[in-house]
DNA sequence: TGTACATCAGTGAACGCGCGTTCACTGATGTAC
DNA sequence: TGTACATCAGTGAACGCGCGTTCACTGATGTAC
């Protein structure tokens, strides 16, 4: 399915592309093939030479910015010394992204990308344990150093990432009552309250 | 558009149950007319009789239990006297509803559905000023009083119900790593940290 | 360097299916006198 | 209480459109000798 020539690349980047700006002004139901063709200018028979069906397009393109998105949380989370340190990275990266790829962080947020990023987490369980999060594998040596508070890995995640995917949601939804940068300024020393070993 | 007769409600009733059914069972692609006709036993004039489309109905359906999840969380918040008390009735009705109705917790979940809830959110806005979140409502007075830290509105309100959906929507997906029960009871004291003035 | 061949990439006409919707109609219920 | 009429509710055949997909084909690229 991963193209053997140079122009199949191009082709294939044109058609994901294309579909991201569709999904961006139109959802979901607006990605249809003819819409992809017509916007991308590659014809059908390419489309389905590289993805084999609109399905194949969808869980392409989702599954490049979920990678995308988890890339970036774990670059920012590299060089953090402290686990407070790594909220505050984490937490700007995320609303960055945001802020940078709208259309991305809609299909990243929807509820089928949801369910892809879950049969992929499931697939890599399997496989190379768990890079199902990055910031999980990061978290634990901190709960073991007793500086994070022992409770189970995924709701730690779920009172870090919690807030800033609702404060993110929210602002992909067109409410105008959030400030990103106001809440990258407040919601880590917040968030880290939470989950801090007191 | 509503019924006026007794098996009008009935017939429409019917609709969103099977509505809801076929939801759960096969998500938003799954609701087409004639799978809801099918599952529901009502004709297909029916259902353009009580919502005028396939759209009205999801609409529908999305705000009949939005509304209903919404009534819980009001009902949950009423007795509770303390902020600290307020965020523990909220995480364990908002849990407890997941848990009982499934699908449509999943369509409430949906990101459709947050665009239906945004614009029945500005609707409101003007009009009866922002039952949007009965939450919101309950919280200000608790920040005034010095109870809650003086933080805008939105930011609180990400700050609680953020790790609460959360793990919600992670149980939704299917992935068998969280234990509700443990959640209830272990939230409620890390997001009241998160929140408290002190 | 030249040629022959295999593989990869790209094309678009054609197909059929299932979708949402319309509409002319019948039947049930409520109401006015 | 009876009857006539208006409104509400329910029905399903018919329609047309746009969807995803198939397929036989041409053209481009890489490779082996």
């Amino acid at each position: 399915m991963s193209p053997k020539q140079h122009r199949g690349e191009v082709t294939a980047e044109h058609l994901l592309d294309a579909a991201l700006r569709i999904y961006g002004e139109s959802g979901e139901q607006g990605l249809t093939v003819s819409a992809v063709t017509r916007a991308s200018g590659v014809s059908l028979g390419s489309l389905y030479h590289h993805f084999g069906s609109i399905d194949g397009l969808y869980e392409a393109l989702a599954q490049r910015w979920l990678g995308r998105l988890l890339g970036e949380l774990a670059t920012a989370l590299g060089p953090a010394r402290t686990a407070r340190e790594g909220v505050g990275a984490l937490t700007r990266a995320y609303l960055t992204f945001i802020q940078e790829h709208r259309a991305a962080a809609l299909l990243v947020h929807s509820s089928r990308a949801d369910r892809v990023g879950m049969e992929r987490g499931r697939e890599l369980r399997d496989a190379q344990e768990a890079r199902v999060s990055a910031f999980a594998q990061w978290l634990r040596p901190r709960i073991e150093a007793g500086e994070v508070a022992p409770l189970p890995l995924p709701l730690v995640e779920s009172l870090v990432l919690g807030p800033v995917v609702g404060t993110a949601r929210r602002w992909l939804s067109g409410f105008d009552d959030v400030d990103l940068d106001e809440a990258a300024r407040v919601l880590p020393e917040r968030i880290w309250r939470s989950i801090s070993a007191e």
